[in-house]
DNA sequence: CGCTAACCGAGACGGTACGTCCCGTCTTTAC
DNA sequence: GTAAAGACGGGACGTACCGTCTCGGTTAGCG
């Protein structure tokens, strides 16, 4: 029958060290000074295992940060509150994302990644659609409520949200903090 | 008078040719992947040269890049037309400066390099900030002149276009183009 | 049983071909002008395996040179013939060993080096001692053999022998022929 | 007449000063190891300046080393004393200048250069039968007084003394005292 | 004296070799 | 058959000198 053979549990173990490894040297050091034997060390591994498993070093990296992309969702919970709180929420998390480690120093280095590089382009791009979707929902049942003026087009406006906090947290020296939130969402969404 | 020594002219002729070099290097290739090596060639000078001047190859981009910030404002003309015209074009230079080279491909590295040097960081921060200032003065004009409502807070206004033209520009596959920022503007100074 | 473990063959294979061509580089560039590269070149190796190896440069030299102390002795049969002609036989070969390739281009470095650095000068010294003993012995036998006057002292003679053939071979421009050979053992062990 | 211009003193003055401090330099860290800029700082003096005088560093070191050879012979008065009296004197001044700086130093480089280079191998010999023409001489003189038994012959007996002490000097550990000299002079001429 | 030509120091320049670090490939042995 | 260990060829790094050059400032010796 099925002779699928099982492929060795040791494979998969390895795989998940390397890339855990692999996420936490990136987030140390960045795209440049990644380094494989960290990686390999981090991981108590042979360097060759980890080239057995990934051809070069950007293939472990860009196959490391996809990883990024299955982490769970927070999980905000649609059914209670109002839209301007789930819209808020979902900022915040964002925000938080964006400030703390690894993700916080993934996406930096994924944005200038993608700038040379249109797989990690894409991986970009397809990472931030999926995010901001669940946003741009929110803000159609919000406005499908009655609670945010019809004026407001969902798209943009996610995009102008989800902006704001990148461009806060990322380009200025002040913090995505909640009152920030509060001012941006006024702003976008009206009053 | 003023006796100021000028100090050999080859330094500066070799200073300005490194610096160029080292900005399309850069574009090129991004941070990893920048090869002193290379800009020497570009700039047709010898490798010890460059050390000659910068004591290591993130000195020399840090330095170049620096001198993005020095290059001549696009500088809107704010006498004629309206506040809102002002606003699309500042917005317009910043969307085109994110696609076209050189400083499409420096931003990035930027906010790459800002992850890991604090230096990088203050850096950023300062370029931005100057950036935005032209946008938020244009802004508190507008509604001072009651074009925009009076509830707009033209800080608050200012980091969300900014950030939705960083986000659609660099998290997303479509441009920020001329009807994109038409849409944002109406969504966040009111329509 | 002693189940030595061979490191891997690749080593050793390396090792020797990279002190042959160490040699041949100092034979015929001397000390100064010896180049790594060049070494590695001959032997057909990568640099970075010629550092594997030997921490620098002189590290390398120093042991490429030790190997010619290892090199099998002429071996002069002293079962036959009178102890004249032994001694004789032992200066012609140290002549030849002064004149010819590579060893003729090494000991005059080694002094040299021999002048800057103790390990060098033991080096040296060590090597002398060694091949200036079967002379030293040769001269005892035929001293108590009746062959050469008893007031000859042979350490006092062989120190003086091989003297007059360094001398002569490397300080002046005639050779340390047969002819000188014959002239100088008359004068220092009698007619 | 002849307005032959007097050649500038600072000229000859920076020479002379380069001169000895290439000397030092020499004797202190051998061929290899000579840095032009060492000896111009020694010096006190320009890096250019030594360039403006000597083409290349080979050729500075020539004339340094060449400056030795005129320096003041010892000076042995043969009027008075034995002529083995006079032998030892010259011997023990050779055994001196290869144990002293920084002549010491010189000869062995001088010895590995002329290994390479036939115009440094020339200046050797030169030198060596400069000062070995005294003790030929003196020898000379001893046979003619019946000092020295008439089989001597001065030249091969110059050669094995001068041989000896080059030896015991460069290739032993022991010292050449005054009585090894004793030793090896009566071993060369009799006793 | 004051001029002028030379010599000078300082140091930038294009090169080249160094010794170090890491890459991605490979070979060997242990489990 | 997979892994750890690590040798291998390769190539960029940043350093140290090389020998060449350009630059003003000083200085010797003539007018």
């Amino acid at each position: 029958m099925s002779s699928a053979r099982l492929p060795d549990p040791r494979i998969e173990h390895s795989r998940r060290a390397i890339c855990r490894a692999a996420l936490d040297e990136f987030a140390e050091t960045g795209y440049a000074g990644f380094r494989i034997e960290s990686v390999a060390a981090r991981a108590g591994v042979g360097r060759s295992t980890v080239y057995r498993h990934w051809p070069e070093k950007s293939a472990l990296i860009a196959d490391a940060l996809r990883t990024l992309h299955r982490q769970p969702d927070p999980g905000v919970d649609v059914a209670s509150g109002s839209a301007r709180q789930h819209v808020e929420l979902l900022l915040s998390h964002l925000a938080r994302a964006l400030t703390d480690s690894p993700v916080s120093a993934c996406i930096p280095a994924l944005i200038h990644a993608a700038g040379n590089d249109a797989s990690f382009r894409d991986e970009l791009h397809r990472f931030s659609a999926q995010r901001r979707r669940r946003l741009t929902d929110v803000i159609t049942a919000g406005v499908g409520a009655g609670e945010f003026p019809p004026t407001v087009d969902p798209e943009t406006a996610s995009v102008a949200l989800s902006g704001a906090v990148f461009y806060r947290s990322l380009m200025t020296a002040d913090p995505a903090d909640s009152g920030f939130l509060t001012d941006v969402v006024d702003e976008v969404l009206g009053r």
